[in-house]
DNA sequence: TTGTAAATAAGAATGATTACGATTTATAAT
DNA sequence: ATTATAAATCGTAATCATTCTTATTTACAA
């Protein structure tokens, strides 16, 4: 389990300064693993405490997260891209999205993989794989719920 | 195998005008199966032939081809979509594209299929998968050649 | 040939992201 | 604790893809 604390103490030991603001970035990470943030979601978070805040200054606390693989960015289909807490798992993995709470849960099966043999005509050597739909918890819900979120809604895409 | 005055046709018939470069756009399409284009890829194309074009023209043009199903959005991680020939075959499946010479080949095996049942905590509705590599001709020629096309160059996510 | 709605051009507006010059601040050295 | 310094930040302007607006042009049916 990641700990703001921790990141903070990495982040400095490879010479960075340890802000308020970075330090309020890196705590709605850490505090909502699997929870996917817009560069906008990021902003408004860190405004309600630092009135003064630059979307400048997001940006590249993000891309600093980015790099230090405290964080991953997901590209969708929608124009703003979204970020989450980086996935504990080292090795090669995927996730499933919940089109309903927004949550990522990590799966431990490439199905790329499966396929890879069978392709002889081709060398693939990177692929993105986005699964949506309804964790256990959501679709429990769903069943009384008015209007469920649609499909495609903020879809995001991930190595 | 498509071809231009036949989707010209299909859409005087549902009542559109057909214009000069209405065709030209259709025929780059027709002209290049498998190859994707960007909006401006298509404008630069129709501009040699058209001196005056507005971009707006360029993008109402793909969204009607998109609305018809002549052609395909693929949405990527770089800022620009990328369009290319909707795929004959009308039946789910997904394609291999070729990081080189930028083809895009179908592939008739859904690798989501598989896992779906395998997976009890969660209602898959919806997926996208986009792997990248190298085809066969370009895998050869890739050898005697100073530099190949790097992955993530241009990658792009479809249904 | 002409009337009409559709299509277009040109440019402005939007929204996400990045870049920039001036100012502030965390931190290490004093 | 004070200070020097480079890093971080602000505020704003720039950029890039895409969409919108309005006036003008054009395909096509009558």
């Amino acid at each position: 389990m990641a700990d703001v604390g921790e990141v903070l103490r990495q982040l400095k030991a490879a010479g960075y300064k340890c802000t308020g603001k970075r330090q309020a970035i890196v705590a709605l990470f850490v505090d909502h693993p699997g929870q996917t943030f817009s560069a906008k979601d990021v902003y408004t978070y860190v405004l309600s405490m630092y009135p003064n805040l630059s979307l400048d200054t997001v940006y590249r606390t993000l891309e600093l997260l980015l790099q230090h693989r405290i964080i991953e960015r997901l590209d969708g289909a929608d124009d703003a891209a979204r970020f989450r807490l980086a996935c504990e798992e080292p090795s090669h993995h995927h996730h499933v999205v919940c089109l309903r709470c927004g949550k990522s849960i990590p799966i431990h099966v490439c199905p790329i993989e499966a396929m890879r043999e069978e392709m002889d005509d081709f060398d693939i050597v990177d692929h993105t794989v986005a699964i949506y739909g309804y964790c256990r918890p959501c679709r429990e819900q769903n069943a009384g719920q008015s209007r469920p979120v649609q499909p495609h809604e903020g879809m995001v895409t991930e190595p």
